[in-house]
Order: structure tokens, then C-alpha cells, then sequence
DNA sequence: CACTCAAACGGACAACTGTCCACTTCTGGA
DNA sequence: TCCAGAAGTGGACAGTTGTCCGTTTGAGTG
């Protein structure tokens, strides 16, 4: 049987949509290339808006009229990164005929790839989601794209017996949870874990731990 | 055996500490009491320093000095509870006989219970960690003595045969993952879990996991 | 009590974010 | 081509955070 997943839902906004005006397109363009140039030259988190807007050639208004804030920009700027990705990862997953939890496996590696390649965009994102912000990064199409396979997956162990039945909804993001971000960033700078030994670890945590649980409810 | 469980090493900076002038022991009490006030009628979020600085009749030099930041100042607030919450908990912990993952299971449930009463202060604290303070939420004593406790009740379960060796270091944040505030705030509010599912459910992935594994492993 | 100085104070100010609005420009229709 | 008005623009400004620094105060010492 194909696997059927989903696909991550393409976000109109902040990023280029077919009526605009050639000024605004322009714009926009300016805007993405100053952000990244800046980026590319300083990092993220000391490039300020007002910056980007000057380097831009571009007022404040027009700035944040295209994006709210700094995090939507540097979800513009990583729009091309996570559709890449997802949609290798919604082919590879779909193509391959391994059982689901080696899929999920797989799943969780590229995600970790993923971070470790981004984690300065990713970081500046979830700082701009404070107080009123706080959901955003939850429900962005990105992360539900990510709960969603997950959500499938699981629900084809389950289905297949590869483990017994549980919580699907709940497992999908208590299983991504772990690659947050922030911890993520911790674990790699602060405690020195390298990349290798967070796929690793959180593979066999998550999955033996699964597998595992099947087996002791086929046995009992 | 009794077990040893860590303490929570008592935070001296933004808390009372011993050797402090009369005015600075009168400022650090005003501005306390003017945060709980303003947060009790109005909520964490919208409550912005300069407010508080006025409330307390204190300057704005002076509030700083005290709290570098409002997720310092919402720390000290948090200071009693968390003291309170550890020492309970690790009370509990050591004398009761229960085998390791049971008492993990107990520790879970407790975390998510402080969670949800201290989810205000909890979210404030995370949305002042944003660019060169992003450590800080898993850096703080807090975060360091939940961690230190779940790795010794980890040790304890594969000490005990309860489930299989693992990298209990990388497991332990893998494990209190789950309940980082902004994902609980999402399925709580966003999503309309409740408290009871995000506890059962979190245990069962976690417990069953593990303890599953080990069948698994005696097995092969 | 007088003196000293480290500690604390407070408010001005610099930095940055995000909003507002008067003005300009693009586009499609007459 | 001209016009209307929707869309876009830019920069001033308000709100908030966090720093700086000249002034004041408390506590120990002689």
C-alpha cells in the first residue's frame, strides 16, 4: 500500500502571491535580499529591523507591512529551506516501503539535519514569538506539517502492530518535542552533544520505546 | 535503599540574600509586591517594567539593578514556589518504596500540575529568553535540578533492571521536553486538552516506552 | 559625631520595535 | 490618454526595554 502523507500547506503570506503590485514585488525583494546580506555579514540575532529596512532603501511602514516582525521575515527567508524539505521527505516517505517506525526514524534524522542547518533562523523565529505570539510557532503550517506526518505515521505503526494503540494526536508532539529549537541549540552548545549523538539517542529512546511497549502488551 | 535525590541549589541572585542595605532589602520588597499587584489585576503579559518601576516608586536604574529583566523578576516571584514544589517533591521521592519509573511517573504528574498553576510567570520567564539569553531556560537552577532528577531516577530504572542501559543524560531532557510551557500552553489553550489527558498520556508514551524496551531487549 | 566610600538611587537617554498617516504610485477602465 | 481609487510608501513618533552616570544614602570606623 502507498503511504498517503500530507503535504505542507503553502503560506500565501509572506511570500510572494501572484496580484502585486510590481513596486510592492520590488519591495519585498529588496527586503529579503538586505535581510540575508545582513544575516550572511553579521548572524542573525544582531541585525535589527531598522537596519534591514535602511539597507533595504525601504521605510519602516513598508517593512513591517510586509513583515509583522522579525520572525516572519526570517520565516520568508526560510520558505524555500522547508519546502524543499518537506516535500523530499513527503516523496521519500511516500516511495520507500519500510514499516512505519522506520519511517518515523527517518523522519526525526532529517528534522534534526534540518535544525542543525537553519538553527539561526529557527532561533530568531521562536524569539520573536513572546507574549501575544506565544502559539504561532505551534501553528504554523511548518510545525503542523511536521504533527501531522508524525500523526500519520504513528497511526500506520498502530495500525501495522508495529506498536499498540495510544494517543496519537499527543505522541506526535511529545515525540518532536525534543528537537525544539531552544533545547536543541542547548544540547549542541552549551552541553557539547554533537548532532550524531541527539539522533541517535532520541531514535532509540522514541522507537525501542515503542517497539518495546507492543511487545510487553503482546505479551501480558 | 533509601534514594539520594538532588536539592535545588537555592538561587542567591534575585532573592533575599544576607548581607543587603536597608534600602536596597526596601526596594527589592516594594518592587515584589508591585509585580504581584499589577500581574494579579491585570495579568504577566501586558505589565511592562516601566510600570512596575512606577508602582514601586522606585527608578528605573534602581529596578534593573535589582532584576536584569522581567523573566528575572517573574524568576524571584516564582522563588518560593519552585523551593516549595522541589522540596516536596524530593521528600515524597526519597521516602516513598515505589520502584524508579513509578516515582518518574509521579515526578511528571507533579511537574505538569506546577505547570498549569504557574503558567503565567512560566510563559513570561520563557519569552524573555529570546537571542543571546536563550540558554538561560535550561541553564537555570530549576531546569538543572528537574533534569538531575529525572537522570537519577533514570539510573535508578536501569539500575534496578526496569528498563534497559540508555543515554539517561539526553533521555532526561528528552523526557521533560514535553512539558516545555509553550507547547503545555498550546495544547492546553489552543488545542483544548486537558490537564488529566496531557498527564496520562505523557506517562503511558514515556512509561509504557520504556518500560516496554526492556521486555523487548530481556527477550532478544 | 564626623568621615568615608561602597552601595544604591533615579531619571535622562539611547536603542529598538511596531504603528500611524499624509503623501505617492500603480493599474485598470472609460 | 486621463482619471479614480486601491495599494503602496516612508518617515515621524509612541511604547518599551535596558544602560549610563551624577547624586544620595547607609553602615562601618575612629
Amino acid at each position: 500500500m502507498r503511504r498517503k502523507l500530507p503535504v505542507l500547506e503553502t503560506d500565501l503570506r509572506g511570500d510572494a502571491c501572484g496580484g502585486e503590485r510590481r513596486d510592492a514585488a520590488e519591495s519585498r525583494r529588496r527586503i529579503l535580499d538586505a535581510a540575508r546580506t545582513l544575516f550572511d555579514e553579521r548572524g542573525v540575532d544582531p541585525v535589527n529591523m531598522y537596519e534591514i529596512g535602511r539597507e533595504a532603501s525601504v521605510g519602516q511602514g513598508t517593512l513591517y507591512r510586509r513583515y509583522e516582525h522579525k520572525g516572519a521575515l526570517c520565516a520568508a527567508l526560510l520558505h524555500e529551506s522547508v519546502t524543499r524539505f518537506s516535500e523530499e521527505v513527503r516523496v521519500h516517505l511516500e516511495e520507500d516501503q519500510e514499516p512505519a517506525l522506520a519511517q518515523l526514524e527517518y523522519f526525526l534524522y532529517r528534522l534534526a539535519e534540518f535544525n542543525e542547518k537553519n538553527a539561526p533562523l529557527l532561533g530568531a523565529i521562536r524569539d520573536a514569538a513572546g507574549g501575544g505570539r506565544r502559539p504561532e510557532v505551534y501553528r504554523n503550517p511548518f510545525y503542523r506539517w511536521l504533527n501531522e506526518t508524525v500523526v500519520v505515521l504513528l497511526e500506520q505503526a498502530v495500525a501495522g502492530d508495529e506498536v499498540p494503540s495510544l494517543d496519537v494526536e499527543y505522541a506526535a508532539d511529545a515525540i518532536l518535542a525534543p528537537l525544539n529549537i531552544d533545547l536543541y541549540l542547548f544540547q549542541r552548545h552549551e552541553l557539547g552533544m554533537d548532532p550524531e549523538r541527539i539522533t541517535t539517542s532520541l531514535s532509540r529512546l522514541v522507537l525501542d520505546g515503542l517497539r518495546g511497549a507492543r511487545e510487553e502488551h503482546g505479551k501480558s
